[in-house]
DNA sequence: GTCAATTTTTACCATTTGGTAAAGACACGA
DNA sequence: TCGTGTCTTTACCAAATGGTAAAAATTGAC
């Protein structure tokens, strides 16, 4: 029973449960929860079927693991929002660190949009406990900012929503964009400079009085 | 057969193919194509699962029906963008019809949205023959509108994606967003006023010009 | 009302799928 | 090398699911 109690777990523990969660986020981020099937995680991690459900009591478990480590790592970027930075600067560094995300875990990306698009029926309870606190943290920070007149007033919370739209619109819809960009191969450059370019219209302050 | 050869359909049959794309709409946009399943979309319709099937050949060709009459509606607001039109203003009016889709139109959206995620198979078709000129078209004369100066110049392609992104986010991600925004219920509004400023923002020339 | 065409129901079926039982293989400290 | 606990495989199963055959019911033109 390795995951009864507190005990240690050996290397091959270790080594397993994570080819398991390697091979279900492939697998989840292209079919979603239900498309997804034990028989394919188990191929596409080398296993067999039952081998995996000897490490996770089942698919739903395997899906929630998944998504709870998932949200440290997408949350980091919010996270790193410096209240004693620049304003400006850190609004963009933060939208180049999910331009970032997007482009190097776009699998993660789609999982979670996979998750949210269905009413997050498995994620729910961590977006209230987790990502809401941040969120209004954040959002009031930055409406400090604003209040300070270091960027333009808007309303945090969408200006939030919109930097999440946006940057995650070209992982979670890159099918959409590649039929679209067919040739364009500085694509990721390309998004990057245009959405530093209208973030800063959106918040640069008219008389920047920011030091 | 009704679905053989260009018979006039049936008043009975105009009636139950409309139940059934109804009732599949709901359901597939909730759950994705394979999470649905033909007992609950019978069961929304109210009708019998081989009833179902006596209208459609089957559960992928309700689908492809559903997100092919779909992308004509989609694609609406984006047909409208009228060359002879004052250019921020048919800029705005687009993102202000979009926002109204993602408002009455959610379903639609999640279904789309689903479809793109899982890496389009039924619909890239479509995208190609359908999306991608009205998109190219499109591009070219929002380009034209920035070269005279009307607009000042970003990357046309990546401003439509910033559009569909912000604007769908709405209704794709509902569920995040009500979680973050428990209280507000002017949310819709305030969505559309954060919009219209942010693409404002970003094209409004700095010395308008434009008559 | 009659009768042919359309529509709906009943009774199935084969496959897929998440999951289990239990035997067997293996690792590793004593 | 022995033995115990860890890991893996083989052989299954029950439920769900997409789909079919054919009988029964209904509709509508005449």
């Amino acid at each position: 029973m390795p995951d009864g109690a507190a005990k240690k777990p050996s290397r091959i523990q270790t080594r397993n449960r994570r080819r398991i969660l390697d091979a279900a986020l492939e697998v989840f981020s292209r079919h979603g929860y239900r498309g997804a099937t034990l028989d394919q995680i188990a191929a596409e991690a080398g296993l067999s079927k039952p081998n995996i459900l000897y490490y996770f009591d089942g698919k739903e478990e395997i899906h929630v693991t998944l998504l709870n480590r998932l949200m440290d790592t997408w949350l980091d970027p919010l996270r790193a929002l410096d209240p004693d930075g620049d304003p400006l600067p850190e609004i963009l560094e933060y939208v180049r660190r999910k331009v970032g995300m997007a482009r190097d875990l776009p699998r993660e990306s789609r999982l979670f949009a996979g998750e949210i698009i269905q009413g997050a029926p498995r994620i729910r309870p961590h977006l209230e406990a987790g990502l809401r606190p941040l969120f209004d943290e954040k959002c009031a920070l930055i409406g400090r900012w604003m209040d300070a007149g270091h960027l333009r007033p808007v309303d945090p919370r969408h200006l939030v929503f919109s930097i999440w739209a946006t940057t995650q619109h070209y992982a979670d819809f890159s099918a959409q964009v590649g039929v679209l960009l067919a040739d364009t191969d500085a694509a990721d450059a390309d998004a990057e400079q245009y959405l530093v370019t209208l973030f800063t219209r959106l918040l640069e302050p008219a008389n920047p009085q920011s030091r």
